[in-house]
DNA sequence: CATATTTCGTTTGTGTACGAATAGACTGTG
DNA sequence: CACAGTCTATTCGTACACAAACGAAATATG
């Protein structure tokens, strides 16, 4: 008897979820190729929220500190977002999305729903809310 | 009636599965912080095999062939893999575990199926089944 | 009020992840 | 045999993702 029994890479839930991760940002680069997930993520936050320190975005959209510097950049680098220091607190970065940006959001809000909809096509409704369900609670 | 109908990040699969991802490459990394989910998963399936090609080996983790080579230096720069071209054809490079790789695998193959265990722990037996059964039909 | 602690943002370094371009080696077909 | 098409590996460029270390600003606590 060898470790197979033990570890088979094909049964890991990590495994298994990368595989769903890669064809789910496939689906999403296909319907939206102007923007990636996690920057169209930080813009739709923003919009919703209005306004947000850049801290506060990343921590709403699970972003660790360096890596919400590197996204707000680029959104920053397309005219889609504007930041500035805030008066009250001179640490924080706040950040608005510019007309363009929301305009962007709203153009592909829609566009980002069907990718949901796409990666989740082989499973009916049940199934479907089964997934999420169970997905939030690794969470 | 504005876009929330549409889109709300926390209900897109994408979003969620990055979150739960996250969490799965924490509880791994603290379990087995000598390598990351990715190495891990190439020494595994190249110990499984024996001996494979490097393109073969991306194909069979799912690792894009420009990924795969920066994976396997990283292997072969700490001597858990060697490499030759091979004689038959010329083309490809033909991968083997070390000795050392091997005893790394072992070594940490039950650690790696607990990490599995830990990131399903919040679901039942049945609900864990499920989980994955769904996600490997989203491949 | 003074200083210890916390918070925010930045930078650096390492490791996935993938598209696109390239070169060399193989295969199939004419 | 020639050569068009395919396969393998490498390289380059861009974009997450996170740890660690840093400075500046704000807050808490004595």
């Amino acid at each position: 008897m060898d470790t197979s029994d033990t570890y088979v890479l094909e049964r890991q839930v990590g495994f298994v979820m990368r595989r769903a991760v890669q064809r789910h940002i496939a689906i999403f680069s296909a319907l939206i190729p102007e923007m990636t997930p996690t920057q169209f993520a930080a813009l739709a936050k923003l919009c919703e929220l209005g306004q947000a320190s850049q801290n506060e975005l990343g921590r709403l959209t699970s972003m660790d500190v360096a890596t919400i510097k590197g996204v707000v950049d680029r959104l920053r680098a397309r005219d889609l977002v504007t930041a500035a220091p805030l008066e009250s607190d001179k640490r924080r970065l706040m950040l608005t999305p510019t007309r363009k940006g929301r305009a962007l959001y709203r153009k592909y809000a829609p566009q980002a729903a069907e990718v949901t909809r796409q990666t989740l096509a082989p499973l009916d409704d049940d199934e479907q809310r089964h997934l999420l369900q169970l997905l939030e609670r690794l969470i």
